[in-house]
DNA sequence: GAAATATTGAAATAATCATTTGAATTATCC
DNA sequence: GGATAATTCAAATGATTATTTCAATATTTC
């Protein structure tokens, strides 16, 4: 029974969390409100239904997004842009606070296309692909052919998906504590290593 | 209404098919009875309720899985060994014969753990990604932490999940016609140059 | 071919949830 | 302080879907 805050700031809160957690199906309108400390009929009432409820999850999830990640890229190198890209979303996936659910909601959304509309799919979804895609494609040069650059921005925006996904679950990384901060940093290098590696070797083979 | 074949035959067959494609949650079993020429009660009768026709399903796809791609990882060096992995589940990503279904089942089950019981989970899933993390131990020397280890591995495992999700949804690549055969093979190509490129980047790097 | 058994079918039941309703309560405004 | 509007609540409704039931039909067995 929370009671701090209006009713539909605490429905909404809490939506935030639970959709991200388990799902559009998976989170029932019962559950988001007795987490609020509200009745079933709130949803209802402030949101007009669960789907709407859902879609304002997302526009606060956009949000918060541009807040964070939007204009921060350092317009530096290509590289140092790719870097710093892979490394402020490896620390998003393991982010306890208050600003770390929307990637484990994006990356359920992936998972489960269909849980919402095509157009705010295309909306929240499809920008921070193409932004991918424009880094990627800087980085592969000028003579990549569209499905080099497709399949190369899959390959990178794959590298988070099991981070996340693991994440989800609580696993360790082959500990038996969570990683710490400085640990995280570790991860993040690896993986921008990773995928820099991989965009290098897919340009070096270009003209194969 | 399909008449060929015994009754649980047909309605695994379309099970197999229908859970692929839409995942356990999101297919019906009047749906599946519909689609094997049944009634609703045979899923029962046969199977005694959904969640066990749903064990059944991977029963099946861990043998499909077990003789495609068992024991053919040839014997040479590590880096082909990788190589060939990886082409193999590129092409059994784009497979759309009757072989097809059980990646877009794994994919569907990763992204939604709990539709699958944990044993099984254990019994099925973590086999193939204990094989595949011995191989990127294998490649990253014995002084590799637990930890680069098991990042690098999901980085590799992250690479099909895109191809996965975008093949799913029939969407293209870059292009106006589903890829060929040819183009396949580079897309397969191309993943394992990216792999093999990020594992050998993390591997300079373990001295660090 | 008759009895026993297995399978199929249509309809009933049960469980889960989202949504609605209308009365009860609280807050706001004059 | 009384009228009006907003909010909360418990219970009802409706929709979907898995599961059960039991009678009808087919198959097997002797």
């Amino acid at each position: 029974m929370e009671r701090t805050g209006k009713t539909p700031a605490r429905i909404l809160e809490v939506a935030c969390q639970l959709f991200a957690k388990h799902g559009y199906r998976d989170t029932t309108v019962q559950q988001i409100c007795d987490a609020a400390g509200a009745n079933v009929a709130a949803v209802n009432y402030y949101y007009r239904n669960k789907a709407e409820l859902y879609l304002e999850v997302w526009r606060r999830a956009a949000a918060v997004l541009d807040e964070v990640h939007g204009p921060t890229l350092p317009e530096t190198d290509p590289e140092a842009r790719l870097r710093e890209l892979v490394r402020s979303r490896v620390f998003a996936i393991f982010d306890d606070g208050p600003g770390g659910w929307f990637h484990s909601l994006i990356q359920k959304e992936m998972a489960n296309p269909g849980d919402i509309a095509a157009e705010l799919q295309e909306e929240f979804i499809a920008p921070r692909r193409r932004a991918l895609a424009d880094e990627v494609a800087g980085l592969l040069g000028p003579r990549a052919t569209r499905m080099q650059v497709q399949v190369c921005t899959l390959n990178v925006a794959g590298l988070f998906v099991f981070l996340n996904i693991r994440r989800a679950r609580g696993e360790q990384f082959g500990q038996d504590r969570p990683p710490s901060e400085a640990e995280i940093e570790t991860i993040a290098r690896q993986t921008a290593d990773f995928a820099m590696a991989g965009i290098r070797e897919v340009r070096a083979g270009i003209g194969r």
